[in-house]
This record gives structure tokens, sequence and C-alpha cells, in this order.
RNA sequence: GUGAGUGUAGCUCAGCUGGUAGAGCACCAGGUUGUGGCCCUGGUGGUCGUGGGUUCAAGUCCCAUCACUCACCCCA
């Protein structure tokens, strides 16, 4: 072996079959649920200009998109400026790989604009790449499921995204989570009623969003260190704590009336609380469970880009970070098109689903390849000619089946390769069969299902004499549980 | 970008206070002629992440470097 480092790039895996299988299986699963909904498929580039990109996360998203060299006589120009003034990391760039799937939706539809169906709903399965350092649950490649409705300011459109989010996760049957939702809009009006400047508003949502993780001290000093008005706080806290599932009917109108009061002179700050309000009311219309639902003030939420509802998906044990999550982003689009195009939507971590999956073993990985293999006991010319007729005969009944390149090793080493490749079935073909059906297969007319073969069946060792007819009926029974008993 | 921990066979790891490497699993070959999953026997396989230093002698101590893991930040 050489000294080239053959570890995939940090931060990012190789999947081999068994771990690749148990992702398909879920991502299959979710656009099930997608298509139920009436969601359709979209598929955008990896790579993107970097001037579609930046600007669109945040400062932070900036620095962790992973940019895309510049070729030929452009990178030679470029590189001559570098240093100078002026210059930076996007001197030598001018792509950049998406960072989400939100943003390349937004560019499609100011690009597609008044083609594409209105409302537009769309979902996208696919890699997305952040230059982040790897952690528990954190990749620099990573499968996002993205589901957006875009073309409506429609509260239903928010709570249809939640509902759908709580449905996902349940049909995976992941362990115990909940959604905790607020509107961005509730955030700006109480920054303002905290007295800071709206250009303060990021800093502020930084702030409070620690609270969970860093408590009340925290957060103060958090806010302290970026010179955000601290005079409300007590307040703050108050409401912080009056957080509630939305099945507790007194508890929320006890949360709303604070909030209410709260945000009464910061500018738009009734309409927002209305708008969280009604939906979350469309949540429970939708016959979501909610007591899985949280109205929790305190929650912002990163990117930039959101301007209404937002929500998160948290484990209730915290073993992951959010697995999910989304909002309302009525800005973006216009920021391409020109025109504001409102439009709202959710996604799943893929990694963080699978994970959970696999670490509370939800997800049993089993082997799987061919259902039957063909073995041979003697090789030769005759063998090939055989058993090239079976494996037509039952690809033709869409049965999965395979031949050994090699014919020379001990039947009982071949069986035993089989059955750790997970094949179900084995024809077994020595001299016996050829002489009785070897020279009959060179005959096209002699039919194939007619020949008798030697199958056994690896679970439970039951071996067979049967006629091809025969055998796609065997194969198609249940296989047995328990392989102890040794045939 | 900041902090902590780890780095020994394909995998999981052992190797006490320094004396030139071990186990289990996996893999290969056998336990007589067309039959697996158990058992038994034998075998392949490691310049101990990399580079430098201390020492008669380093996997074991020191420095550097890289990689991985975890936490902060941020998020899926």
């Amino acid at each position: 072996m050489s000294d080239l480092q053959v570890a995939p790039p940090r931060g990012m895996r190789d999947y081999l079959p068994d771990q690749l299988r148990p992702r398909l299986e879920v991502i299959e699963r979710m656009r099930r649920i997608f298509e139920l909904y009436g969601f359709q498929p979209l598929e955008t580039p990896a790579m993107e200009r970097l001037e579609v990109l930046s600007g669109k996360y945040g400062e932070e998203g900036d620095k962790l998109t992973f940019r895309v060299m510049k070729r030929g006589a452009e990178l030679k120009r470029a590189l001559k400026e570098v240093g100078k003034e002026g210059s930076g990391p996007d001197t030598l760039a001018d792509l950049g790989l998406r960072f989400d799937l939100t943003v390349p939706l937004a560019r499609v539809v100011a690009r597609y604009g008044a083609s594409l169906p209105r409302p537009f709903k769309r979902y996208q399965i696919g890699p997305a790449w952040r230059a982040d350092r790897p952690q528990h649950g954190r990749y620099r490649e990573f499968i996002q499921c993205d589901v957006d409705i875009v073309g409506t300011d429609s509260s239903l459109a928010d709570a249809e995204l939640i509902a759908l989010t709580i449905d996902v996760l349940t049909d995976l049957e992941l362990p115990p989570f909940e959604v905790r939702v607020n509107h961005r809009g509730l955030l700006t009006a109480l920054s303002t009623a905290c007295g800071n400047p709206p250009e303060r508003f990021f800093d502020f949502c930084a702030a409070l969003d620690k609270l969970d993780t860093t408590g009340r001290e925290g957060v103060e000093s958090e806010m302290r260190d970026r010179k955000l008005e601290t005079a409300k706080l007590q307040e703050l806290w108050e409401l912080a704590d009056m957080r509630t599932y939305i099945d507790n009917s007194s508890g929320l109108n006890q949360l709303v009336d604070y909030v209410s009061n709260f945000v009464e002179d910061a500018p738009g700050g009734k309409e927002f609380l209305g708008n969280l309000i009604q939906v979350l009311e469309f949540v429970d219309w939708l016959h979501t469970p909610s007591e899985m639902v949280m109205f929790d003030p305190a929650l912002a939420r990163g990117l930039d880009y959101y301007t209404g509802p937002v929500f998160e998906v948290v484990m209730r044990d915290r073993s992951m970070a959010s697995i999910g999550g989304g909002g309302r982003y009525d800005e973006l689009i216009g920021i391409f098109s020109g025109k504001p195009v409102p439009a709202t939507g959710t996604s799943f971590g893929l990694e963080r689903i699978v994970d959970l999956m696999v670490e509370h073993g939800s997800l049993v990985t089993k082997l799987k390849t061919a259902t039957v293999q063909i073995l041979a006991i003697e090789g030769g010319v005759d063998f090939v000619r055989f058993s090239g007729r079976i494996l037509k005969f039952l690809h033709g009944k869409n049965i999965s089946c395979e031949l050994p390149y090699r014919i020379d090793s001990k039947l009982g080493k071949q069986i035993q390769t089989a059955d750790k490749r997970g094949v179900q079935f084995v024809i077994i073909i020595g001299p016996d069969e050829l002489r009785e059906f070897g020279i009959k297969v060179l005959y096209e007319e002699f039919p194939i299902e007619a020949a008798k073969v030697t199958v056994k069946r690896l679970a439970d060792g039951v071996q067979r004499q049967l006629t091809l007819d025969e055998l796609v009926a065997w194969v198609k029974e249940p296989i047995p549980e328990s392989p102890d008993s040794v045939g």
C-alpha cells in the first residue's frame, strides 16, 4: 500500500452497502410522505455561483461555504490580484458548493418564475456542504431533505409543514422528539421592546438562543459582550419560563397575553403574534399531536433569511442536535427576482436521523444481495451454458440471481461464501445435472423451466429437487426465521 | 476560529514504573472424494500516525506535525 491518504476528506464519509441500504430506505419513506402531501421533486446543481450563496446565511455562513477556484486564464489573472488591496477569499473563487437547498430553490423560482405552478410545492433530497468542524451528528457533507411551499403567505402552509415534519419523523419511529415554534417578527419586536436598535437584532437572537445551553447567566454575559440592552432581562426570563406545549390552553393563553403586553409598543408586534397563533391553531386542526408542539418565545434559529414563523425539531433527551427545522422566508426570493415572493419550508438532516435510528437500534442493517446464486461443482462450458439459461429465466421472473466466477473451490466453501453474502438460495449444478440436461439445453426449444435442479434454502438448510417453475414458487414463500437447525 | 482527549494487525483493543510487539474477531489452509452456519489444528498479517530529540536501549519519556473524536461557536 502506498502512503496516499485513503480516508475520505474530513467530515465526509464513504457509505458501504450495509450503511447505504438503511439510508436509502429512510429516503424512500420520507419521499413517500412528501408525495402524499402533494410535493414534487426538484434537483439543482451541487455548485452555485458564489454571488448566489454569499450573504444569505449570515457572517458565519459565508465563512463556512466551500469555495471552488476559478479556472484557466481567469485563475491566472486572479492570482495576480492576491495580496493587493480589496482582494479576499472570493478573489480566487467564482463558484461554491451549496450550503443548503433553500437558496438554490429561491434561485430556481426567480429564474423560472411564471412558468412554475403557484403555489409551487417541491421537495429536494440531496447533499449540502459546510466547512464546519465535524463532531457528533455534524458532517461537512450531509444530505438535506427539503420541503418548501412557494407563492403563498397563508399560515396554513406553515402549519402544514409543521404537520408534515411530525408525520415524517413519527413514521420513521424516531425516539421522542418535539417541535418548538416561534416567530421571527416576534423576536424583532421583542428585541425592540427591550430597547435594542434594529441593527442589533441578529446579536439579540444569538444571545437569546443560548438560553437552553448556557442558562440565564450565559445569556446575560453574552448580551453584555454584544453590548445589548439588559434593562428588561427580568421580564425576558419570565417570558422564557412561560414557554408551553400548545395542548395546555391555559398556559398558552397566559403566554400569549404576556407576549402581547411585552411587544405592545413595538411595530408589528401584535400582528406577528396573531400570525403565529393562527399557525398554531391550524397545526391543531391538521390533527397534529399538540403535545409535541411547543411555543417557545426564545427560539431564534440562525439563518438570516427567515422572516416569519420558525420552528425546530429537538430530541427530548438532547442526545442529538436539531434534526430538522424550518420557517418562512418571504424576502429571500425577492433578492434574486426583484419582486417579493412569499415562501416557507422545512428540512431534515438525513445523517442525524439515520444516526439516531442506528443508535437506538430501530434500523436493522441486514445483508442483502442476489436471492439466488448458482453454484458449480464442476467447471466447463456446459456449466455456463446450462446456468446461463437458468439465470435468464429467473431474471425474467424478477428474481435476482448471480453466477459464480470461481468454480474451482470446494462446494462447502462456495455455500459458506454465498451465505455470508446474504444469498438465500443456492442452485447446485454438478455432473449429475449436466449429464441429464447438459445436452438438452443446447436446443432452444427445450423448455428450461422443465429442467430439474438441486436447490438449497440456506436459512434452514432444506434441500429439494425442483423444476424452475417450482423453484420460483418456493423462492416467493416466506423465509423461515430461525437458522439454528443445521441441514 | 477556541479548548480537551485519542492515534499499536482489516476491526475492537491489551502492552505496569523504557529493554527491539500480543489477544479476540475477521481472513486463508486443513480435519479425505457433490454441501455452509458449531468445534479443533495450523497459517498470513504491524517499519506501534509521521518527523525529530533524550538514552547503551522507546510502542512506552520530551518536542513538533498530521489525522480522528468530543465540546464551544453555528447548525441538518
